[in-house]
DNA sequence: AAAAAAC
């Protein structure tokens, strides 16, 4: 364990104003030795020390109050293949029982032998039930790491994984999801694929475009849509379809015969209110109970007008196909000449569905409602008119634009649910607010706050970030939402699950009254009603036709194993050349199994939440980069995460709900390429996976499986 | 139950 020595050579406690124990001098003054008595060695470091440390260093969680503000992650942490090695060996302690938080990187972990933090008593070395210390990574074997859990630490949550089935009770539970998980949400990756590999840069990204055809080909799709829906109007100006704002514009058009019920009735799928698809039938069937706990409306809220009911629960949308895109340029769609041209530098030479469909009623200043399948564009169909209208509002005011004037508050703000998807739309949308001058930042948590606080101070026009730090820096008083007049929630269903719901009602609340909403998500349904019945008016709700799984490059498989054969089948499936993801349940699990992926002479590397933001950073890099072809995550990366390449997806746990299943598998497929989703269910679990996809409306084989039968190389080639 | 998201 390097670090110990590395620890040294971080300078006294006393020297560095952490320590309490001494209050002989005062910290700011570095040099300072008052006290000779102990200046003769080098300080040792207290017991205080090291824990005041170890939070500051750490910013864990846990330990609120102390040591906040530095975080700074030390500079002699270990790099590429050592770093890994590392990261596994004290893992594998960890996992004996020695870890004192769960923060993976273990590399800024103060050591944790049990003399400086006292507080685990459960220093391995006295811990008896270590005995796992002996074999710890196999992992696999859920039995043995029984008892240690009971000791305090929460994080053992291996456990979980291995354990499936005590989940399995819930896994009957299906209902629920039905409920809430309205459409088939194609969804996942909304983001084009410019995004992750941070290093390259993000214009391309706008690649999508190449493949944008692809998607629009659901012409074969012919039912809902097409035949209701107007579609055609592309010319915006008569747009029947954003008809959704009934109220206003509903009539028109519309009118035809169909519109109002239509959706329903027509086309199911899209609705938002998932107890309506009518595919998924077959579940309600089975159980009709679903909840409707996603109709707010209708039964708990009395404020609620009839309108509005109406407008949730259809959350049609009017569905915009290829064909009304030929020919119509970012120009027509109301872009400036700035905005175009940076479009083009970032690959996007004419507009997806998607952001044709929405970009008018953007400019137009409407709360809208977008819903596209991965990689479809959705990042620019919100990222580029937003530019154009907080330009078009700056000249309405009659304020002078291009001028940045120091510390003027941001003018639109961009929510995401994670860290590396709030980077990535930068890197789409910085281009395009660059060419008008515009400024934006980054404001996420995980890292110091003094560059972002810095970079607002001088003054930027967009924010774009994660709901805790921006609410932590409102809440300093760093960050003033006043003046945002058009705020975006990307995964904005994901937006509304509960531990996210609440922050996100906070932070809109700062914005300015009035503000324009711009909700997407590619399984955009009807659990966003909270939000779009206290901030949204009568939005306009759009989607693009054909977007079914039939129409998808994504092969779904799925292998009924043992229990006990998941790690060996993994490793026979990971064993291969391409880009491989895989999915774990916990982040506990997800890091076990990089561990063993490694052990047997597979490189990978893991991304959850118990690392810290510069190992996530890195190790979600280096499979962008290819210096790593095996990724194995939690759900932080089943959404909106772009990876070039990624032509197999394994499910070492099966997710929960649909939507999970589908952001997924939507990490590979991309730019019409062919993609692999194979998924590990234990044998009782057949039903309630079959049940998933039905709702998820796809349709995989269910292969018996056992390590070393032939379909698996097959999958792996 | 888990994961994500602030220090």
């Amino acid at each position: 364990m390097p670090p110990y020595k590395k620890n040294d050579r971080r300078g006294a406690p006393a020297a560095r104003g952490a320590s309490a124990s001494a209050g002989s001098r005062s910290p700011k003054h570095r040099g300072y030795r008052a006290e000779e008595p102990a200046a003769g060695k080098k300080a040792r470091w207290t017991d205080e020390d090291r824990a005041a440390r170890g939070r500051a260093t750490y910013g864990s969680r846990d330990e609120s109050g102390s040591g906040r503000g530095r975080g700074e992650r030390p500079n002699w942490e270990p790099r590429g293949k050592d770093a890994r090695r590392t990261e596994r060996e004290w893992e594998r302690r960890d996992r004996a029982g020695e870890r004192p938080r769960r923060e993976y990187d273990r590399d800024e972990r103060p050591r944790r032998d049990g003399d400086d933090r006292p507080r685990r008593s459960f220093d391995r070395d006295e811990r008896p039930r270590r005995e796992f210390d002996d074999r710890p990574r196999r992992s696999f074997d859920r039995d043995e790491r029984p008892r240690r859990d009971a000791d305090d630490r929460p994080r053992r949550s291996f456990d979980r994984d291995d354990r499936p089935r005590r989940q399995f009770d819930r896994d009957d539970r299906p209902r629920r999801d039905s409920d809430d998980r309205p459409r088939r949400s194609f969804d996942r990756d909304d983001r084009p694929r410019r995004s992750f590999d941070r290093d390259e840069r993000p214009r391309r990204s706008f690649d999508q475009d190449e493949r944008p055809r692809r998607q629009f080909d659901r012409d074969d799709r012919p039912r809902r849509d097409s035949d209701d829906r107007p579609r055609r109007s592309f010319d915006r100006d008569e747009r029947p379809r954003r008809s959704f704002d009934q109220d206003d514009r509903p009539r028109r058009q519309f009118d035809r015969d169909d519109r109002p019920r239509r959706d329903a009735d027509d086309r199911p799928r899209r609705s938002f209110d998932r107890d309506e698809r009518p595919r998924r039938s077959f579940d309600q069937g089975e159980r009709p109970r679903r909840d409707s706990s996603f109709y707010p409306s209708r039964d708990e809220k009395p404020a609620f007008t009839p309108t509005d009911d109406v407008v949730l629960e259809r959350l049609e949308a009017e569905a915009i196909e290829a064909a009304d895109v030929e020919g119509v340029t970012f120009g027509d769609l109301g872009l400036g000449g700035n905005i175009v041209r940076a479009l083009a530098e970032l690959g996007a030479e004419t507009p997806f569905p998607i952001q044709a469909a929405t970009a008018p009623d953007v400019l137009a200043g409407k709360d809208v409602l977008g819903r596209g399948r991965t990689g479809s564009g959705k990042t620019i169909a919100f990222g580029a008119p937003m530019v154009e209208r907080l330009m078009q509002l700056w000249a309405e005011s009659g304020k002078a634009g291009g001028k940045r004037q120091l510390g003027r508050a941001p003018r639109a703000l961009i929510l995401a649910p994670t860290r590396e998807l709030a980077l990535q739309i930068d890197r789409t949308v910085q281009p395009i607010a660059r060419s008008v001058g515009l400024f934006t930042t980054q404001i996420y948590g995980g890292v110091p706050q003094g560059r972002q606080v810095g970079a607002l101070q001088r003054g930027v026009d967009i924010v774009i970030g994660t709901p805790g730090r921006i609410e932590d820096l409102v809440e300093q008083g760093r960050l003033d939402l006043s003046e945002v007049v058009i705020t975006v929630l990307d995964e904005a269903d994901h937006m509304c699950d509960l531990g996210f719901l609440e922050p996100v009602q906070r932070i809109l609340r700062h914005t300015a009254d009035g503000g324009q909403k711009l909700l997407f998500s590619a399984t955009l349904d009807k659990g966003v009603a909270q939000l779009v019945d206290e901030f949204l008016v009568d939005p306009a709700v759009h989607e693009v036709a054909g977007e079914d799984q039939a129409s998808s490059t994504i092969d779904h498989r799925v292998l009924v194993i043992e229990h006990r054969d998941k790690g060996a089948i993994i490793e026979q499936l990971a064993d291969r050349e391409g880009k491989t993801l895989v999915f774990a349940r916990t982040r506990a699990f997800a890091e076990m199994l990089a561990d063993q992926l490694e052990d047997a002479g597979i490189p990978a590397v893991s991304l959850h939440g118990d690392l810290n933001q510069s190992r996530r950073t890195r190790n979600l890099s280096q499979l962008t980069s290819g210096r790593v072809n095996v990724l194995v995550a939690t759900d932080v990366a089943a959404r909106g995460i772009h990876v070039d390449d990624i032509d197999l997806v394994i499910q070492a746990d099966a997710p929960d709900e649909y939507k999970t299943y589908l952001h997924r598998a939507g990490r590979t497929g991309r730019a019409g390429k062919q993609g692999t989703v194979v998924t590990l269910i234990p044998r009782h679990r057949q039903r309630r996976m079959n049940e998933l996809l039905e709702r998820a409306e796809i349709e995989a084989d269910f292969v018996p499986t056992a390590p070393g039968d032939d379909h698996l190389l097959t999958l792996a080639q």
